[in-house]
DNA sequence: CGTCGGATAATCT
DNA sequence: GATTATCCGACGA
């Protein structure tokens, strides 16, 4: 499924207007044989989605401040998903961009402009980096838990997915790059991890890194 | 381009 | 209480 999914479009129609990624990255998840999965060690309320029907969107959030989102393939009680990890912005950039305006903590959060209250012009940030990530796709896209457990199969459902623009699957006669999955600790060896070939797109690897450990008193 | 540390909170042990 | 399917700015090469 993962490599299918390449060349495909991730569209989200909202309020504010519709914003649509051809998918370039994605990664497998194999729930009970994948100790990367989130399904591994069973079903939990976080992970139900992935229990459930195929075609269904599993989104969930991480490090305390990113949604990533996934597809369900596997009929229900079979815990596969595909997460969505970068795509090429091919509708409603400017919206897209105005929802990738970052800000850190305490200061103004006003979109177009920076920490210093000056004007972020329009091209501040790179079409290349608008869903160059799983947490930025979802960002590019305003997917958040609202999403989790949505329909992507159904043309009317506000997330949806439908066949690349090219017509074709499998990314049409580009070549599909295969690796480790980005960041995972357990089963780092596992090459699922798929993208489009040479696509700017794409996102950087990165291992996993063990983070140190919660300070204690050095003194 | 690469590495590093901070932000920040749900989830699981 | 530890861990995390991340991102970003700062800094150095």
């Amino acid at each position: 499924m993962a490599p299918a999914l390449l060349g495909c479009v991730l569209e989200h129609d909202t309020a504010a207007g519709l914003v649509a990624v051809e998918l370039t990255e994605v990664e497998a998840y194999a729930g009970a044989v994948d100790p990367a999965s989130h399904a591994f060690r069973g079903r939990t309320n976080r992970n139900a989605v992935m229990f459930g029907p195929p075609g269904h969107a599993y989104v969930y959030f991480t490090y305390g401040m990113h949604f990533c989102v996934n597809v369900t393939c596997q009929p229900v009680g079979v815990p596969e998903a595909v997460l969505l990890r970068a795509g090429r912005v091919i509708a409603g950039e400017a919206l897209a961009r105005g929802r990738r305006v970052r800000w850190r903590p305490g200061e103004i959060k006003t979109p177009g402009m920076n920490e210093a209250g000056d004007a972020v012009p329009a091209t501040a940030m790179p079409v290349r980096d608008l869903a160059r990530g799983p947490a930025r796709l979802c960002q590019a896209l305003a997917i958040d838990r609202e999403q989790n457990g949505g329909d992507v199969c159904d043309p009317s459902s506000p997330l949806r997915l439908r066949p690349g623009d090219g017509g074709t699957r499998m990314a049409g006669e580009r070549a599909i790059g295969v690796g480790p999955r980005v960041g995972v600790t357990a089963g780092a060896d596992t090459a699922w991890r798929f993208w489009i070939a040479n696509d700017p797109t794409v996102s950087v690897y990165r291992q996993s890194k063990p983070r140190a450990r919660k300070q204690q008193d050095s003194r």
